[in-house]
DNA sequence: GTTCGTGCAAACCGTTTGCACCGAC
DNA sequence: GTCGGTGCAAACGGTTTGCACGAAC
């Protein structure tokens, strides 16, 4: 994936607070950014320690508020109660997420017209907006009309 | 406000299950619909107990879950990292949130169009919508023009 | 050599749960 | 009297933090 283009985005961002370069910083990169999946601390630092098993939990967390903060990452609520992380808003800045109820799917989507609207009643309320989340919860209609739905297949009977 | 009927509404739930109406509940109810203000679990405690001291913390999430399942309560995501609930969707069912970055104020909004706009892409998506919710973060744009924002004043200095 | 980063384990904090008693029905 | 509800305190799970050691610069 773009691992090299997001390694050099956080050398800077790490240059500009006279941050350090590690080993564990460079091998969590590599692990959040060789996907384009959803995925939650958890999830990243098992990947991370298929990489190099020393990395800690601590570090883990830290380096995940880094690249929040330098805006390689964003935190995105998929309506579970735990938190996920999104790798995927550099190259598609303005998507919103539709989470299928049946099989846990997600999919992203973009729509110029619903970007303008959100940003005109935004400023029709007096605010200028910095940052839009659309979540949208739906049933699979394949799975209603035909009982069946191939993203569910994995998780058992309904 | 609308305490009465909502505590109609919750009986209805209540007898429906075969749980049972008791001092608790009610109390907890009293104090969940006698404001239009979002509130966490525990401000929701503070104010249940200052109507009955002896409702405890485990009462208080247990009800919380049930007034959810009922649909009298809407958790929200207002984008901190605790829960919010919202007492306002029974009689605005189709609403969001705008956040003030600068005061915290939370502005609700809903717009059909919008709505529409949703359970189209819904809809192309092959997804039937079940429950949309929009979160928009922004500034506020009288404090950037005039340096002063009413809802400001008791958050200290910037 | 200085300073920042790290791993470890303990602390944290919102929420849930097991249990024995209590109260609605 | 039965069964669900309650308060208490302990447990839980994701996340943060204090500390002493280690590595970037």
């Amino acid at each position: 994936m773009i691992v090299p283009e997001v390694q050099a985005e956080i050398d800077k961002f790490l240059q500009g607070k006279g941050l350090r370069r590690t080993r564990q910083r460079e091998v969590i990169v590599e692990a959040a950014f060789s996907t384009d999946e959803h995925f939650t601390a958890d999830d990243l630092w098992e990947r991370s320690r298929k990489i190099d098993r020393t990395v800690s939990r601590a570090t883990l967390y830290r380096t995940l508020s880094l690249l929040v903060e330098a805006g390689l990452l964003t935190e995105i609520d998929l309506g579970k109660d735990i938190k996920y992380y999104d790798p995927n808003f550099l190259e598609h800045p303005h998507h919103n997420h539709l989470i299928c109820v049946d099989c846990d799917k997600v999919v992203e989507f973009s729509d110029a017209n619903i970007s303008l609207l959100e940003d005109c009643i935004t400023r029709r309320l007096g605010f200028r907006p910095t940052k839009k989340a659309i979540r949208i919860e739906g049933t699979c209609e394949e799975l209603r009309r035909t009982g069946f739905c191939k993203s569910r297949v994995d998780k058992g009977p309904a």
